[in-house]
Parts: C-alpha cells; structure tokens; sequence
DNA sequence: CAGGATCCAAACAGATACTG
DNA sequence: CAGTATCTGTTTGGATCCTG
C-alpha cells in the first residue's frame, strides 16, 4: 500500500496532483452510470448477461456490453463464455474488482451520509435563484 | 453516519441499490474531471478564481466556472465576494467538501494502488485485439 | 441467449468575444 | 479580475435491426 492515508492537509496534495492523470481514470471508470451499477450487482455472486440486463434495469444492451468490456479490460471482472445449447456467458468479479467494490461501497455510505444535506444545500441554492444561466449547462447539474 | 461499513457481502447490495438515484449522484459529482481537481485545490486553502483556473491547468473558464457553481450548489464550496477594486471571489470547502476531500482520497489511493496492474490488464487485452467493434466506443474507453 | 453494427439525438466541452 | 453568452465540434447514449 502506497498510502497508509497519513494526515489529511498533507498528502491531499500528492495523492491528487501528482497522479493527476491515473486518478482521472479511475475516476472516470467510478464516475461512469452503469460500472458501479453493473459491478454493485456481481457483488455477490456471478451473474450472466441477460440477468444483469434485467437487474440495470434502464440500461440498453449496448451500454451493458460497452460496460463489461471495459470492465473487463480493466481486470476488474472475468468473462466466462460455456457453449452449451443456449449459450450462455458468465461475468464475476476478479479480486481488484472486489476492492474496488469496497471504495464504492465507502463512495456509497458517504452519499448516504450526506445526501440529505445535499439535497438541502441544492434547494436553497436554487431557491436563491439566479435569474437564468446558460452555465446551468456545466457538469453534471 | 448511517453506515458503520459491516460485513462486504451484505451490505454492499444495499448500499448500491437502495440508494442506486442517490449513489449515482454523488458518483457524476465525482466522477466529474474538474470537480475533483477543484476541490483538491483547495484542500489546504483557500483560492481564488485564476488562481484555481491556472492550478487546473488546461481548464477553460467557462467549466471552472461551472463546476464551481455545481460545488456551490451542493455545499462543497462557499463563493465569498469581497467588491474591491479589482473584484476578488475567494472559493473554500466547506465541511462537507472536506469530507469528501477524504473520500476522494480514499479513492486516489486506490487508484496509486492499482495503477500498475490495471494498465498491464488493458494492455493484455488489447493485445488480444479483438477485429474492431464500434462498441469500443463505450463508456470511459 | 449474447451481442455486434448503425443511425441519431442529446449532453458535454472548447474557443472566443463581451461585461461589470 | 471574475465572470456570462454564444456558437460549434466532440462524445455519449439510446433505439433498432441483425446474427451465431
């Protein structure tokens, strides 16, 4: 482990400027809608393709298929193709997968932890209402 | 705080699909390219307005602006105005902010973790080139 | 059942140019 | 200095149709 998570002021810094770039992936990878969703639902067992179209509920094929191919790519789970009758194709999560699992899960109890304020904070925001901005196009609004 | 983080396996299925809407907010926030450089910015003081915009290196003022707006708006950041001669905004986290400053932390830590390993998966992958696929076209490739 | 190929609409992001 | 308003190019993502 490379981080020991020492005292907060200190290695903020380092931890976020100097691998500016390895920490965008990663995050890009959590930021994505469908990986955490996709990978929250192999949490527990495997799971195949159809199941976890069914279980993503919104999701079109295209996007589960995008999703676990990167997931795949990544290492972060297996594939498994059995060519019986009707094919039928597994997905699991390898080990990185479950740790990042874990820091979803701690990304997950912080939002539930603050999203009460949150949503607070955003009415009042709102409500304090600045006439009309077309910078309300930024992200994730 | 609602979750004492107890057993994997259990709750992780809670945590990611009780709050699935919930979840996926927090997780656009951060998962957000500027968000994060933002506020680790300000980890350890406060800024203002060009200062962040040369800090965040090639950002445009058109998306500091707005992620600093969506900051604001979910009581990340405080905006205080001093009407000066030259006009000065200073940006700060709030607690809140910094409480995800740590998880973002978390989450770096993570990804020094698993650099290594997740660049040599992709590189083995796409050694195993598939043809080409317009589905390489996913999310976060 | 599992997924590739396409087409298309919407969200996003960059470059300017302009204001208080 | 600290932004806002456009205008436009790039990515994403959804809907569909099709195959092994």
């Amino acid at each position: 482990m490379a981080h020991p998570i020492a005292d907060v002021e200190d290695t903020a810094f380092e931890a976020c400027d100097e691998g500016r770039a390895l920490v965008r992936d990663v995050l890009e990878r959590v930021g994505d809608k469908w990986s955490v969703v996709v990978i929250c639902q192999l949490a527990d067992t495997t799971r195949r393709f159809n199941e976890l179209r069914r279980m993503s509920e919104p999701i079109t094929q295209r996007m589960l298929s995008a999703t676990l191919r990167g997931l795949e790519r990544d290492g972060l789970v297996t594939r498994t193709v059995h060519d019986t009758k009707p094919p039928r194709v597994d997905y699991a999560l390898t080990p990185r997968g479950f740790s990042l699992l874990e820091v979803v899960r701690a990304l997950a109890g912080w939002a539930e932890a603050n999203a009460a304020g949150i949503v607070h904070a955003r009415t009042a925001f709102d409500a304090r209402g600045l006439g009309a901005s077309d910078l309300r196009r930024g992200p994730a609004a």
